[in-house]
DNA sequence: AAAGTCAAGTTGGGAT
DNA sequence: ATCCCAACTTGACTTT
């Protein structure tokens, strides 16, 4: 961000700066700058639009110099990307030549960008995923001692003693009445051992 | 000097 | 067969 900036003051010096001077900044060198063509709108990073789309770099083998967007065509780019996030064959060429850009610098820079969208989409995404999983753990953790808790809560089943034989009496001698929901002795089973 | 940024290259896969 | 895109990589350049 700031880098466009520098960008842009470099775009906004005037042409008489020699540009092969020898005690020139860094900054001095503007790559975005033609050859050795007059000051337009919009650097060409390109040479001729139309006839060259296919690696147009014409150097001997090495590398072309890394093209850095001015201010204004970043700015038109990141407003017809928010239009829209892809570009058809018609709204390329008509940017690419409002830019004086290379189509398929164009349409580079929409790829990058939606990949960058994505990248930011997918970091922020994980945030709230780890903020989540840290309030599960939380969540977890408290019902865990709760659970606990009421384990230790846990008392014995009441023990009757059978009124007959003074010892205490099965869970099975006793039936729930369905209306009161209270516990009553089941009819006694007949003689059941000797 | 290391880390970060970003335009551009490469590759593979889907659609037509 | 061609085009387009996403994913990954490379390398020039900037920032820290």
């Amino acid at each position: 961000m700031d880098d466009l900036e520098l960008t842009m003051a470099i775009q906004g010096l005037s042409s008489t700066s020699g540009s092969e001077g020898g005690g020139c900044n860094m900054r001095d060198l503007d790559m975005n700058r033609p050859a050795s063509g007059p000051e337009e709108e919009f650097p060409a990073g390109s040479e001729e639009e139309e006839g060259g789309d296919g690696d147009g770099d014409g150097d001997g083998g090495n590398r072309p110099k890394k093209l850095r967007l001015s201010r204004e065509q970043s700015l038109l780019l990141e407003e017809s990307f928010r239009l829209n996030q892809t570009l058809n064959p018609k709204q390329k060429e008509t940017l690419a030549s409002k830019l004086r850009l290379r189509q398929r610098q164009v349409e580079v820079w929409f790829q990058n960008r939606r990949a960058r969208t994505k990248l930011k989409q997918t970091e922020m995404e994980c945030e709230y995923l780890k903020r989540c999983f840290g309030l599960l753990t939380e969540e977890n953790r408290r019902l865990q001692r709760e659970v606990e808790e009421l384990r230790g809560l846990r008392v014995a089943p009441p023990t009757v003693l059978s009124p007959v034989t003074r010892r205490p009496m099965p869970a099975s001698a006793f039936t729930m009445c369905p209306r009161c929901q209270r516990l009553s002795m089941a009819a006694a089973p007949p003689s059941a051992a000797a």
